[in-house]
DNA sequence: CCTCGAGTTCGATAACCGTCGTACAGTTCG
DNA sequence: CGAACTGTACGACGGTTATCGAACTCGAGG
């Protein structure tokens, strides 16, 4: 229950304190791998809203299991939210990842196989 | 068959039927990263002996563990194995690997902050 | 002030997974 | 042959995790 008050100031996992394989177990997951490819395929460097990202990515999960899918992208570093008004918003981490990882994402958002 | 000992192939997983997921959730398991980065580090292409892995990795798991773990990156299509005697060696697929994900293994395995 | 919408948290449940010991199968070598 | 070595298969146990509904908070907009 971070601060709704504060627009910007949500608590993030410290990059470097984050390992690989919480990094990988994140992606690993179907549901996980879809939110962070349809927020780099229609989030650009932006970010999107997170309802956009359920619209768009098709994903059929309830509210509170995309709230727990959310907590473990952000835990593993991979994403930042933030409110706007009474939506929240994502976005990757791109500059962060890229950084200590170079390659990982790439390799992971051009797989021509996922759906 | 150039020596009097019988080597030969085991089957494994096939590429193209190996999903993302599959492949991210076995390189998230620490043990198994760890597995593989000692396999590519001391295995180059011609990998290695399963003992010698177990030595140079400083793994502690036990045999059925360990032989656990090999099943998980087979079937991810991650390593081969084969037969060289009564030892069994490892090698990465790093051809295979490579063409359908890009970047994915180098990415993990240049990770510096690994021990 | 009150209602609606957007998200989080909590408790519960079910499935998954890493771990091990034991039993078993094959190879090597004395 | 038989003992030692190498690895797999099977059950079992315990911890982790994905999932959901319900209750809650907070902001937006009548």
């Amino acid at each position: 229950m971070e601060s709704q008050v504060e627009h910007y100031e949500l608590t993030h996992a410290d990059p470097d304190s984050v390992e690989l394989p919480a990094v990988l177990a994140a992606l690993a997951e179907p549901a996980r791998l879809k939110i962070v490819r349809t927020v780099a395929a229609y989030g650009g460097d932006g970010g999107m809203a997170c309802l956009t990202v359920w619209d768009k990515s098709g994903l059929t999960a309830s509210k509170s299991t995309m709230s727990h899918h959310y907590k473990v992208l952000r835990e593993a570093g991979l994403v930042v939210m933030w409110w706007v008004g009474s939506k929240k918003h994502v976005r990757l981490r791109r500059e962060v990842v890229d950084a200590r990882w170079p390659g990982l994402l790439d390799a992971v958002l051009t797989d021509r196989t996922a759906d």
